[in-house]
DNA sequence: ACTTTTATATGACAAATGTCATATTTTTAA
DNA sequence: TTAAAAATATGACATTTGTCATATAAAAGT
């Protein structure tokens, strides 16, 4: 078993607040797991326990509508925990998580978190701020489904993931969703999501090859965000 | 001064864990306020330094888009803590609040409350738990106003507020929205609103007379929820 | 009580978006 | 490698929704 004092990941989350011994402690009560694109880590609705801690790869994290399709409430990534709100309201967890890519992910049982939570102050006030981010960062994303067209939410969307996860080398943003997932970030039709994309390339702020997309005029994406 | 002690709001917030010396120490500490129909509380932006306690009425707490159109994020009502999220992330507040009635609050200086923080471990799991269930409400509504159509949406929120607020005699809404504001409630133009409004009218699923709104049939207006 | 302002209501039309059909390309699996 | 399946792309059209104009009703101020 790893060490998770060595972990770097570690120091991107609220863990970094542990101690060397409640670190030596985690190592041995952790489990480490690799997880192939496209598997199940949970399901809404589930029981999970504890929380996972990413540490390498991204995810997805969706919310089935009534109508049959799934919506993306997030994308969550290296350095991040996964399954804290759960944990703390002592609830089955409101979304699913789908991996995006192959990835390695330890998962902390409850007990384990909640002595924490007890013992060390900075820990749990991490975690807190993590929570009122995300709660911040869903307020913007519902006044942008609520208020924004489509085309303008496809440019924020655009953006956000070259800002959020980078680009490789050759431009394209890191992180590939088919444009069924791109659609169901931005709340619209698949086919709608295509055309659009297919528009932005002929107006020359994009290119596509494949999966791959690269963001070539952001001030003009950006107009859009406005 | 009034006496938290006495106070009966107290128990159905986070603040319900506070002890008996912490009451006394509150009650000192606190300001009341008064506040008008339309009164605004704080506004985006604005750093708030503390939170409220919301005595009595209910109020709208809205985000401004960059188109320059409020949506209404979350009303927040008797009982119910204001400003939580901004304190702890010790950021700007990040919403506005408006009063949607006259309303009677009390204010907590931050120092008190982070005071409560470090003391209480109940009471910082409390509001913990609090910001957990606003997060997990953000993800329902992101998803409906993803995915839902306008027609439903109205639906799913006329039966919100009458489940949450409840009713008057007459069996009308208790919380009175203008048209324009149950429009920036579920991200329409105001004329959409109206507009289905009427045909929820002419449909018998509604009653309306002014500003009064009556549900007529619940499980009619249940099913387009689905 | 009356004027002014604001909110509600409705029609007419334009624009945005969804749906269905179908073609093409890419990926997957035998 | 080839066949089958899935993803991407695009056209045609229907539906939904927004916008602007205007009418009516309600509320507020003098």
């Amino acid at each position: 078993m790893s060490k998770c004092e060595q972990c770097i990941v570690r120091e991107f989350s609220s863990l970094k607040a542990l101690t060397k011994n409640e670190l030596v402690h985690l190592a041995e009560c952790k489990t480490s797991r690799t997880i192939k694109k496209g598997e199940v880590i949970f399901e809404e609705g589930e029981n999970v326990n504890g929380i996972f801690c990413i540490k390498d790869g991204v995810c997805k994290l969706t919310k089935l509508s009534p109508n049959g399709k799934d919506h993306i409430v997030k994308l969550v990534t290296k350095g991040e925990l996964l399954g804290q709100r759960s944990m703390i309201s002592d609830e089955p967890v409101n979304l699913s998580a789908v991996a995006l890519e192959d990835m390695e992910v330890c998962f902390i049982p409850k007990s384990e978190v909640m002595s924490f939570f007890d013992k060390n102050n900075q820990f749990s006030m991490n975690v807190m701020k993590t929570i009122c981010g995300d709660l911040k960062e869903a307020d913007d994303l519902m006044v942008n489904l609520a208020q924004k067209n489509v085309k303008d939410r496809l440019a924020v969307t655009l953006l956000y993931l070259q800002d959020t996860f980078g680009k490789n080398e050759d431009n394209s943003l890191k992180v590939q969703l088919s444009r069924d997932e791109l659609a169901s970030m931005i709340g619209t039709a698949t086919e709608s999501c295509i055309r659009l994309l297919s528009e932005f390339k002929k107006l020359g702020l994009i290119e596509l090859s494949g999966k791959k997309i690269i963001l070539k005029d952001i001030s003009q994406l950006k107009k859009m965000t406005v």
